[in-house]
DNA sequence: CATCGATACATGCAAACGCATGTAATTAGT
DNA sequence: ACTAATTACATGCGTTTGCATGTATCGATG
């Protein structure tokens, strides 16, 4: 899904060697492969019955913020990272301040942006719920990956995230 | 996000070998990049200007259609291919059919059952669109990975949807 | 330094989503 | 075969989403 093509797709690019053609079918297998593990993946994440009174992608934006400096990050930083647009996450961080999860504030260099910033609430909060979605996730990977294995995941999407 | 813990994330099992805990931290890492390569490139695919008046999951629902049988796929089954509640398939699938994109039918088998299948039409857009879409997939995957690596992925991400 | 395009967010609004729940059909248990 | 539990889907409802657009600030250009 969202990717792929069917059996009878065909690029409508002009025609190529029967070489770049089977690139072109193998890169969406790829594509579709990887779309498929995760959207198998995030249901088993979704069901897990751990995340209290937030959304998973509430629970994506705090965890991001644990990833970035201390300080917190301009809201188009924090964007990047999350599958949302720029409205939803303007609002979503609307909400998480309200209820003391984050806090927001002017970015005195550039009076344009607003900086986002974990509480101590909002990183405990994040810190109870990754500890059990960490084991679920070990749990999973594990089940199915060995060691050497999850190194060559973690290069192969390395490289997907880097290069493109 | 939705994984991978903190730095300082420990998750709440008891005490257990340094090799374990390493696994541990190695496997959320391997689903970290997952996720962000999968957020990465659907960021990409989500601007391409194709999708005409469909939106992704509208599309992945399509697609997902040309995969199974000629004759269709119960609803329950094609929401297991689709990261959707089965509420929102359901009312999806009704205005898809609307738009004249998908027929539904009764199954005579199971009379709670609805069968999905595409129409010409549903069929052909799929078709238009997914030729295009294809290109972009292949480009940005065949970008960042060589042949043996594309295949790599694959198996890798086979393994974590068979054995999860 | 005035102007213009680009960038960073916010907001109005209709559409879509998920949760809780309802209904009908099937399967399992006794 | 009757009842209970399960499965498959639909629907009410409040929330969230994305798109289009608005506003303010920054940066580049002449």
């Amino acid at each position: 899904m969202t990717a792929y093509l069917s059996e009878e797709d065909t690029p409508d690019t002009r025609p190529q060697s029967a070489g770049t053609q089977r690139n072109i079918r193998l890169a969406n297998e790829a594509w579709e492969s990887l779309f498929q593990a995760q959207v198998s993946l995030m249901r088993i994440f979704t069901a897990e019955n751990i995340w209290q009174d937030l959304s998973i992608r509430e629970y994506d934006v705090l965890y991001a913020l644990t990833k970035g400096p201390e300080t917190g990050l301009r809201l188009c930083e924090l964007n990047e990272k999350i599958l949302l647009s720029q409205p939803s996450l303007s609002r979503m961080a609307e909400r998480l301040e309200k209820r003391g999860l984050v806090r927001r504030s002017q970015d005195p260099l550039d009076g344009r942006s607003v900086n986002v910033c974990l509480t101590d609430k909002g990183r405990e909060l994040q810190r109870s719920i990754g500890r059990k979605h960490a084991t679920t996730v070990a749990s999973q990977m594990d089940q199915a990956l060995d060691h050497d294995q999850l190194l060559q995941l973690i290069e192969l999407c390395s490289q997907l995230r880097e290069k493109s």
